[in-house]
RNA sequence: GGCCUAGUGGCUCAGUUGGUUAGAGCGCCGCCCUGUCACGGCGGAGGUCGUCGGUUCGAGUCCGAUCUGGGUCGCCA
């Protein structure tokens, strides 16, 4: 029979010499000495300890398996006559007595070295998650997500509020993305929808009473992967209360969010609450994106001053650009740049350099030497500056292309930008129209849930024409974190009224705003508390948490790019039988396409 | 779907203007070593250079196509 374990492997400290113990854990590597003399290095959750092999027997065992298989040490504890400063258990080793393998690693080799897994092929590591998992670095991750999702609990409880779960099968849903949907047997050709996020749920229970709701919430939508987005799912923190108000949801992220990153982040520095609240226009301006990294100390600038200097591509454009004091890139790196932010952007940019004599030198220079005195007034430069330029039809063209400049120009140049903190900002006041790119008429721009600012009155002036729908902003709110999206919320339209006559302005009637929310507009003609809420992104929290750049190092057990779980296989084939109890054929051309 | 980038032993990578038998470190196997701790020493196995086609006397290297991974845009709070 297994012997029970008495400690975990990082727990046996010179005070315990003497005392006979039982390890269990994986078989992580042996220094053998000599055939009498070796050092096993047993490895567990806790931490590793060291055994001592000094007879035949116990080396015969233990040559007789390999690396990562499971064993059970019985011994005693001795003080090492050799420490090891480094180990928590470096004072001590155990010799055993019994050695008792517990589960074989049948493989001589590994798909990769286990602590070295983070270098592996991600496919691999992805297939071998339960191997790279043992390393303690990876290991670590996941560790410190499961501690930062119980302190929010704590935090949001402590708040006053109820976790409370919602379904997972429901509806589809008409916001953005793409609904992950499952064939319903009862009903032939109708389909359930995984939640793109549990919005329409939440504010039901608003409007059942419930006062403050929130739930740790998984999250599906069909759509492509990047470096800080997960195919498939994803968790929010999300969040809601009634009779609140846009101040009332910032106060409680605020209060909640600020010491989980003192507590857990990798930099020291965060910012102090209240965030800086930056309205989206002003973040579009200042910064050309309305997920500004506020560690970086640059600003955009207007410089139409450039239209005119005879440059072709000015010639009647927008035209932003950020000026850079100090500069002291090399001309490689500056063509790096313009390289990389034409790969990001599609656009083309320009530069010229202020030399230390304040001449102008470099990219431009030759268009911009006639007319120096007039730019260097209109852009307010001085000796060693470098400008880089965005020019495009559109202003928004132009910002968003000069932002990405801005952002790259923060990492070239360390002088601009204070790396190793964390800069929490709010992005207030979004729009809540827009001209449809496709369309060119008058869209919502975020979800409609949002209450406009200036209530019924400005929609309808709006509808006299007397307000221009553009300038209509809506209760709407980003929590931006050094440059990421980590947060998005509103405070919801929980007046009918108000809801049709915003639906009635992209030309969509009560009929519509029934057919798309019925439960939710069902439930407004009941009696509706006022309520906002957010959803801070749990994963990418953990992300900037632990300084990582791929998102999939916080998830347990991650899908690759495609949408893949290598591990397991999905997605997968069913059985024909499975297909025709949810009324499902599989088109021909379909699986063509795909062998 | 577009663009960028990579693909060479189990893992990470080197490989020059096209030129003999494709290298290194780690890992693996064997032998040696009584205090290691990234143990060390000696020896060994392991590669149709992602795939297909082309140019050439000769291709890991050049050209074309294709597959796969990563990034990015589209898409997506």
């Amino acid at each position: 029979m297994q012997q029970s374990r008495t400690h975990n492997c990082n727990e046996l400290r010179i005070g315990d010499v003497g005392s006979k113990v039982t390890l269990c854990g994986w078989y992580e590597n042996m220094r053998k000495v000599s055939k009498t003399l070796g050092f096993l290095i047993l490895r567990d959750f806790y931490g590793t300890t060291q055994i001592v092999i000094e007879t035949e027997d116990m080396m015969n065992i233990i040559d007789g398996i390999n690396n990562e298989s499971t064993i059970s040490v019985t011994g005693t504890v001795r003080e090492r006559s050799s420490k090891n400063a480094n180990l928590p258990t470096g004072d001590i080793e155990v010799v055993p007595e019994k050695i008792e393998i517990l589960g074989k690693c049948i493989y001589n080799e590994l798909p990769f070295e286990i602590n070295r897994s983070k270098e592996a092929d991600e496919n691999t590591r992805l297939k071998y998650r339960f191997l790279d998992l043992r390393n303690p670095e990876v290991k670590s991750k996941i560790v410190l997500r499961s501690k930062v999702v119980a302190d929010l609990r704590k935090a949001m409880t402590e708040e006053g509020f109820l976790e409370i779960t919602t379904p997972i099968l429901t509806a589809s849903s008409p916001e953005g993305a793409r609904d992950y949907i499952v064939p319903s047997r009862k009903f032939p050709g109708k389909f359930y929808a995984l939640p793109q996020a549990p919005q329409q749920f939440k504010q039901l229970l608003m409007t059942s009473g419930f006062d403050r709701y929130f739930q740790v919430a998984p999250c599906f939508r069909d759509e492509d992967a990047r470096g800080d987005r997960t195919p498939g799912e994803f968790y929010q923190l999300d969040m809601e209360m009634a009779f609140a108000t846009q101040d009332d949801v910032l106060g409680v992220l605020e209060r909640v969010i600020v010491p989980v990153f003192e507590k857990y982040g990798i930099y020291k520095r965060v910012a102090q609450a209240p965030f800086k609240r930056i309205p989206y226009r002003e973040a579009m301006e200042k910064y050309g994106t309305d997920k500004p990294d506020l560690r970086i100390d640059l600003e955009l600038q207007d410089a139409s001053v450039l239209q005119d200097i005879g440059f072709d591509p000015f010639k009647d454009k927008k035209i932003k650009a950020v000026k850079v004091s100090n500069f002291t890139a090399t001309r490689k790196q500056i063509d790096q740049l313009i390289a990389d932010v034409e790969v990001q952007t599609a656009q083309k940019t320009y530069w010229f350099r202020l030399d230390e004599q304040g001449e102008i030198v470099g990219g431009i220079a030759k268009f911009v030497q006639p007319v120096k005195e007039k730019v260097v007034e209109a852009l307010g430069l001085k000796a060693g500056d470098f400008v880089g330029i965005a020019a495009c039809e559109k202003l928004d063209a132009a910002q968003k292309t000069a932002g990405v400049m801005r952002s790259k120009l923060g990492v070239l140049c360390p002088e601009h930008m204070d790396k190793e903190q964390y800069q929490l900002c709010w992005i207030v006041d979004f729009p809540m129209y827009e001209i449809g790119e496709e369309s060119g008429e008058l869209e919502f721009c975020h979800n409609p849930f949002s209450m406009p600012n200036g209530g019924l009155e400005i929609l309808e002036k709006a509808e006299r024409g007397e307000v221009d729908p553009l300038t209509i902003n809506a209760f709407q709110y980003d929590l931006v974190i050094n440059g990421y999206e980590s947060a998005s919320g509103a405070v919801r339209n929980h007046n009918p009224e108000i809801m049709i006559k915003a639906f009635n302005l992209v030309r969509l009637g009560e009929e519509e705003v029934k057919a798309k929310f019925p439960a939710m507009y069902n439930a407004f003609c009941y009696g509706a508390p006022p309520h906002a809420g957010a959803a801070p992104g749990v994963d990418r929290m953990i992300m900037l948490l632990t300084g990582e750049e791929s998102i999939r190092e916080v998830i347990t057990f991650p899908m690759n790019g495609k949408a893949q779980d290598m591990m397991c296989g999905a997605p997968s084939e069913v059985t024909e039988k499975q297909l025709k109890e949810v009324h499902i054929r599989i088109a021909e051309e379909d699986l063509k396409a795909t062998e």
